[in-house]
DNA sequence: ATGATTTGACCTAG
DNA sequence: CTAGGTCAAATCAT
């Protein structure tokens, strides 16, 4: 796909900037009149507030409470020692935020380690459980559910939760070649130290997407439908979707795949829940089309 | 030896 | 009570 756009979709991309703005700014009121700040999200936000700071705490916060669960329960004896302690200790994540492929592969840009399967009523395949490969190191919340699909087993659903907070260091600081995939969503990735666009990992190359994957935005608090790009997302807003995701997001969501939603269905909430890759995304623009925010 | 995966048990939300 | 998500010991791979 080529960086330029057809001038007759400008009109629809200032469109979408607006309501990006719109969304914006309205995430930053109501920042402002809830003034309570819910915790540091790799210093990339500092509240949003609401339902949204209350999912987002509570998925921050159940690793730490793992955390120290694993430092007390050294040193006991034989099977499950700290039994007594887990009690009360974790809780099941409310997914803020979700995301979901079908592709014919499990893999992406990011290294995922594997910490559970289980099998799944009225499913043939079991669900693998994934989390990132840096939570330890960097504390990245970031996990993924892959369950193989029944009526076409060549196809993984890949439920992406939450987004990386990880940095991936680069040993060397050039990003994506030119044959790269994303080449099209790299307009936005000079943007100097920002430049987060994840890196391939030693695990995982080139993610094998092709038109076949299938990506669809889910958020458990909104109603924005998920609905197949196919039949309502127009080549602009599947273009703006890619240069606008959230850099959390798996790389293939920015490749050459089918886009379910757009980033103008955006619901209030999903702004809101968004506003911490606000700034990155509104830094794309910036540079991309030079529109400014302030 | 070290790191990744498997797998059964544990825990919570609904 | 059940289903699903997570832990962590055991096992496997390098």
């Amino acid at each position: 796909m080529g960086t330029c756009l057809p001038e007759k979709l400008s009109s629809s991309r200032e469109k979408v900037i607006k309501e990006l703005v719109q969304g914006h700014e309205f995430a930053t009121q109501l920042q402002i009149r809830l003034q309570k700040p819910c915790g540091n999200f790799d210093g990339r936000f500092s509240s949003a507030g609401g339902e949204i700071c209350q999912n987002l705490a509570s998925s921050l916060g159940d690793s730490a409470c793992y955390d120290d669960r694993r430092s007390e329960d050294s040193g006991e004896s034989t099977k499950r020692p700290a039994t007594k302690d887990r009690r009360g200790c974790y809780k099941r994540k409310k997914i803020s935020q979700s995301w979901t492929t079908v592709c014919p592969t499990i893999e992406d840009s990011h290294a995922w380690r594997k910490y559970g399967q289980k099998g799944i009523l009225n499913a043939k395949y079991p669900r693998s459980y994934f989390r990132c490969i840096r939570k330890d190191e960097q504390g990245c919340k970031a996990t993924k559910q892959v369950q193989r699909m029944e009526d076409n087993p060549d196809m993984y659903h890949t439920t992406y939760i939450g987004s990386h907070t990880c940095r991936n260091i680069p040993e060397d600081p050039q990003i994506i070649t030119d044959s790269d995939p994303w080449e099209s969503y790299n307009l936005t990735s000079s943007v100097g130290s920002h430049s987060k666009i994840p890196r391939y990992e030693e695990q995982d190359h080139h993610p094998v997407m092709g038109s076949s994957c299938k990506v669809e935005q889910e958020s458990k608090e909104d109603q924005t439908p998920s609905t197949d790009l196919a039949d309502n997302v127009s080549s602009l807003d599947s273009l703006m979707w890619k240069d606008l995701i959230p850099v959390d997001e798996p790389p293939m969501m920015r490749s050459d795949y089918e886009v379910v939603d757009s980033i103008h269905l955006f619901s209030c909430t999903e702004v809101t829940s968004r506003s911490l890759d606000m700034d990155f995304v509104l830094e794309s623009f910036d540079f991309d089309c030079d529109f400014h925010f302030d």
